[in-house]
RNA sequence: GGGUUGGUAGCUCAACGGUAGAGCAGUUGCCUUUUAAGCAAUUGGUUCUGGGUUCGAAUCCCAGCCAGCCCA
């Protein structure tokens, strides 16, 4: 009956190319026929009237996932965008031809299929196929269904297979979209627009981090990758957009971990006439709408702590000082010198680098032992000035500045600062950062502030952390389609 | 960059110094409401790469490549 050799039939990519030739030569040509489904699976599911089996009719289409075959008929299972419909085929509906070529396909193949809806004995919405043809000949056959795809190396390397066999990475697709729509509705609702800023920029500023560098040919010259979206943003500012957001990738140059790919997304909004405490009733309004929106509850579990992070509570608020004051046991600890700060960071079990400042050891203290502590969401308050030159001094404290750091889950979340517009203030906080480098300092974006900024708020909120708080990931590359590895050796070209 | 764990059939995993196996998938039969469908038969391996130890290596040792985790 098959024309299948008996020394191919352990190479399942010989096989299906052996099955390609077949459905060739018989002069159909698989990857060209036409079909327009009329339904998504969720959708033909819904469009079922119960009691009235084999009344409505649908076109759906997918790709073979399930084949449960009994001789004169058989349950297959379809998966498209919206998940798996199963479709139920006869011999004596299909007819003899059709449905001996049913049977010739393979698990991973992509069809479409016409029919109508019943329900089965077992409760199960199906498809009465009366028709199908074959799109799309998969050469190459899908992971196991039920382990799914276990090896991490190929989830990143081969996401589509992931996708394929694994419904939690499914799902965890549909949310991050789901949020970041949500966001966009969010802000938009609250006449905030939407803009998008240069990625090549020849200063890359606004954030401490080593960029990326690049080449433009025409020009001659050299770019960065940007590290932030702010000195852009800013200069919308300048430009009369009040309210102006970005959702955009930037990149850093620095380690791979759990919690930093190389490439991440940011979301970062600025508001006219708002200042950091605008943002702190901003952002919470933003990320319980997000968790109802999205999950249905504003409790969400938190994995590798075991809490419940809870976004309806009341939201802490603690100063920066006092978290440190807290920790350290030490009432006058900013009254102290830097030897001091180092004995007592060594005491915590903190390595302190030769080369580090004085706030800088304080920091270590707040990023290894403080925050990953602060799973329910936590305003950091007050931060120290040294840790951003782009934000106003506060005026009871000129230590430090009018800025709050959101911990969620550990993790920063969202930085926001009521926004330096001073430009003479921010070129010096530029050149005391800069360190005598003056080609690190945006001076363009200095020139624009002395045409005036008006006083702002503005924000950062980590989109690819945000998504791991609500799915549960505890690693950032299962939040990030194609996470960056290194470049695996070319599939060797094993054609038939 | 350092430590550590892993890499075996298309996929998920066994085998831990003595002939490399199972489940799923594949191939061949049977089965017209199945739910990880079932029954029967059966194909399939450069055990990541390269060295070494040994009568004998997937297994022990060394180096490399790739990945996970922890640390920097």
């Amino acid at each position: 009956m098959s024309d299948i050799p008996a020394d191919i039939t352990h190479d399942q990519h010989a096989v299906r190319r052996q099955k390609l030739a077949e459905l060739r030569a018989g002069g159909t040509d698989p990857f060209r026929a036409e079909f327009r489904p009329t339904h998504f699976s969720g959708e033909a599911v819904r469009a079922h009237v119960d009691g009235q089996d084999n009344t409505v009719a649908v076109a759906v289409a997918g790709r073979l996932v399930t084949i449960r075959d009994m001789g004169k008929s058989q349950f297959v299972k379809i998966l498209d965008q919206q998940g798996e419909l199963q479709l139920y085929l006869k011999k004596d509906v299909l007819g003899e031809a059709a449905y001996a070529a049913f049977k010739k396909l393979d698990l991973g193949d992509i069809i479409g299929a016409r029919g109508t809806l019943f329900r089965t004995k077992a409760g199960e919405v199906t498809v009465r196929a009366e028709s199908f043809c074959l799109l799309a000949k998969a050469l190459r056959p899908l992971p196991e269904k039920w382990h799914g795809l276990a090896d991490p190396e190929q989830v990143y390397r081969q996401r589509y297979l992931d996708l394929v066999v694994n419904r939690e990475s499914r799902k965890r697709l549909l949310t991050r979209a789901r949020i970041v729509s949500v966001i966009r509705r969010f802000l938009e609702d609250r006449k905030y627009i939407e803009v998008e800023t240069p990625v090549l920029q020849s200063v890359a500023g606004g954030a401490a981090a080593k960029p990326f560098t690049t080449h433009h040919n025409a020009l001659g010259l050299d770019f960065y990758l940007r590290i932030s979206l702010e000195l852009y943003l800013k200069r919308m500012l300048v430009g009369g957009v009040d309210r102006v957001f970005e959702i955009g990738r930037i990149f850093r140059n620095e380690g791979i971990s759990r919690k930093h790919n190389p490439e991440f997304t940011m979301l970062e909004l600025y508001e006219a006439y708002s200042d950091h405490r605008g943002m702190m009733a901003l952002i919470r309004d933003m990320l319980t709408t997000v968790c109802r929106e999205v999950l249905g509850t504003d409790k969400v579990p938190h994995p590798s702590s075991g809490q419940t992070i809870d976004f309806g509570g009341p939201w802490r608020e603690a100063t920066y000082k006092d978290l440190i004051r807290a920790e350290t046991g030490d009432p006058d600890w900013f009254g102290r010198g830097r030897a001091e700060h180092v004995a007592a960071a060594a005491k915590l079990g903190l390595k302190v680098e030769e080369g580090w400042e004085d706030f800088e050891v304080t920091n270590e203290i707040f990023s290894k032992r403080i925050e990953p502590a602060l799973v329910q969401p936590t305003f950091v308050l007050n931060l120290p000035k040294e840790l951003c030159p782009l934000a106003k001094i506060n005026r009871g404290d000129p230590d430090t500045l009018d800025v709050f750091e959101l911990c969620i889950g550990g993790m920063e979340i969202a930085p926001a600062y009521s926004e330096q517009n001073d430009p003479d203030v921010q070129r010096e906080m530029f050149e005391r950062q800069a360190g005598g480098e003056p080609q690190s300092v945006d001076q363009d974006f200095l020139f624009a502030l002395e045409h005036g900024m008006p006083p702002a708020g503005g924000m950062g909120v980590g989109i690819d952390r945000l998504c791991m708080l609500l799915t549960g990931a505890e690693s950032i590359r299962d939040v990030i389609l194609f996470p960056q590895l290194r470049p695996a050796d070319a599939k060797p070209a094993d054609g038939a």
